[in-house]
RNA sequence: GCGUCGGUGGCAGAGUGGUCAAUUGCAACUGACUGUAAAUCAGUCGCCCCUUGGGCUACGUAGGUUCGAAUCCUACCCGGCGCACCA
């Protein structure tokens, strides 16, 4: 990649569905365009979400880019913080997590990365901020956990590690880490608080929601209050770790805790990192930001069938968004495609089919990509079966009904007859509805239930 | 700690002794129309047996009063608000 080119890739990244790009004096655009190897970027992960959908992807894409210019992109995984409960657009208090779901759920997590992310080591690392945050009092000890230590005749026994024993023993193994470990960073309740000392309250109200609740006088909590600062504070670690933190990128949410990010970096004599934030993807409502809790996402790993699906039941509107968002369309050609559909040019079906088949083939590849695409016009244009469906064995002397409910395809047997009697039921073989609720299978009947779920039966 | 208001189905939010499996809105599901879009119209929306019918389980938890409780009483748990205590 020679300069212009490189110049140009930094444009869009810097532009492309960024919502803020805070570079006061310009330093951080120029270390990327002349360093970009030595330019450290901080992601902070949230543990509580293993699933990554694709408005995750819009940052995830971004930092590839990153890496592809051999900056190195570092997750913070904030499994302390996490229990905290980071208030960012809720407007009540978020649920404590517990760190054998986090641990769980990092694995998860990883794994989906891969399909985004360059993870060797040149260019990516990992660190938990609960390393600097958790200090030996903060210890839980899980009734599940055991911990082998030595018993009192000198044989090695197994113990609960919330007994007596085992907490003792957990105790002593933390010390000796830490003594072997002297280098630790260690954020203590004095370098807590002397960042402290330079941050106002007003400072930390000025966040919108925060404004909004006392406006309608709702509880603001202090470790509310103070989740930016933490949050600041690992920019702080990071930097100490590799050297700097030149960058925190992010949704346009965690806006106001990465600038914080700045303060508490420019307190600590620091040179305070960019910040970069992003867009917020709409989900398939169209209406809210895609969650996992709306249950209005489409996650990297779905299946190509479902992807191409949930796409193609976008609302329209949202598709020059998703190109822009979610594909490697051109920009220039991104407004076009806006163009057309504003002005009628083109059918926004057509448009449509090609953002669902270049999205499915950003995470499945080519060839599975026109496969969906394939089954799609099959399936619900042209109202073929299916090549694959699900298969359910109705067992001796059991109804349908009852397979159905038992293979889970259904919730209840009430609700099947509820859908037979509104002839959601169709048998794709002889394309009747069946209005039988009793209806007795043959054996190799494939059936259609509502709009898209497909059965094919086993005696 | 004291006082006070409240905890109802995925959410919001009615109901305040029988006619309550619980009004309504949102969400969801199904059908029609379609492009698995939107809009619209119609229907469904605890579970089981199913017959117009019957049974079971549910209104924070546990008891109680009553022929009968989401609705009344007692205790407990949780939340909002106010006051006090302690600094």
């Amino acid at each position: 990649m020679d300069k212009t080119e490189r110049k140009k890739a930094i444009e869009d990244i810097l532009t492309r569905g960024v919502r803020d790009f805070v570079d006061p004096d310009g330093s951080f655009r120029k270390k990327l365009e002349e360093h970009p190897e030595k330019v450290v970027i901080k992601f902070g992960v949230d543990p509580t979400r293993p699933d990554i959908h694709l408005g995750h992807a819009i940052v995830l894409r971004k930092l590839r880019q990153f890496q592809e210019l051999g900056s190195k992109v570092i997750f913070l995984v904030g499994d302390f913080t996490a229990q905290i409960g980071d208030p960012t657009g809720k407007s009540k208090i978020r649920p404590e997590v517990t760190y054998e779901e986090i641990k769980k759920n990092m694995k998860t997590y990883l794994e989906q990365v891969k399909l985004i992310l360059r993870e060797d080591k040149e260019v990516f690392a990992w660190i938990n901020n609960l390393d600097w945050f958790i200090s030996i009092t903060d210890l839980v000890f899980s009734p599940d956990r055991k911990i082998n230590i030595e018993g009192a005749d000198g044989q090695r026994i197994t113990v609960p590690s919330n007994t007596f024993v085992g907490k003792a023993a957990e105790y002593d193994l933390l010390q000796r880490q830490k003594i072997y470990s002297r280098n630790i960073l260690n954020i203590t309740m004095r370098t807590f608080f002397s960042t402290l000392r330079h941050v106002t309250h007003s400072r930390l109200i000025a966040r919108d929601m925060f404004q909004k609740r006392i406006d309608s006088g709702e509880e603001l909590y202090m470790h509310e209050m103070l989740y930016p600062v933490l949050q600041g504070i690992d920019s702080y670690v990071l930097a100490n770790i590799f050297g700097s933190c030149d960058l925190e990128v992010g949704g346009t949410d965690q806006h106001f805790n990465m600038l914080m990010g700045r303060e508490v970096m420019k307190i600590n004599g620091l040179v305070p990192q960019a910040v970069l934030s992003f867009e917020l993807l709409e989900g398939l409502d169209g209406k809210e930001k895609m969650s996992k809790s709306l249950d209005n996402y489409i996650g990297i790993t779905d299946d190509p069938g479902d992807m191409y699906g949930k796409i193609m039941s976008l609302p329209d509107t949202l598709i020059g968004r998703y190109f822009e968002l979610c594909t490697f369309t051109p920009m220039d050609e991104v407004q076009g495609i806006k163009e057309s559909i504003k002005g009628g040019a083109k059918n926004p079906k057509e448009l449509k089919m090609d953002l669902a088949r270049q999205i499915v083939e950003i995470y499945h590849g080519k060839e599975k990509a026109g496969k969906a695409e394939k089954n799609f016009v099959d399936i619900f244009q042209k109202g073929k079966a299916p090549e694959e469906m699900e298969e359910i064995s109705v067992k001796n002397g059991e109804s349908l009904a009852g397979a159905l409910v038992r293979s889970r395809i259904l919730p209840s047997k009430t609700e099947w007859r509820r859908l037979v009697a509104s002839g959601a039921i169709t048998n794709l073989g002889t394309g009747e509805k069946i209005t039988d609720p009793e209806f007795k299978p043959k054996g190799g009947e494939k059936l259609k239930i509502g709009k898209h779920r497909f059965v094919k039966i086993k005696l």
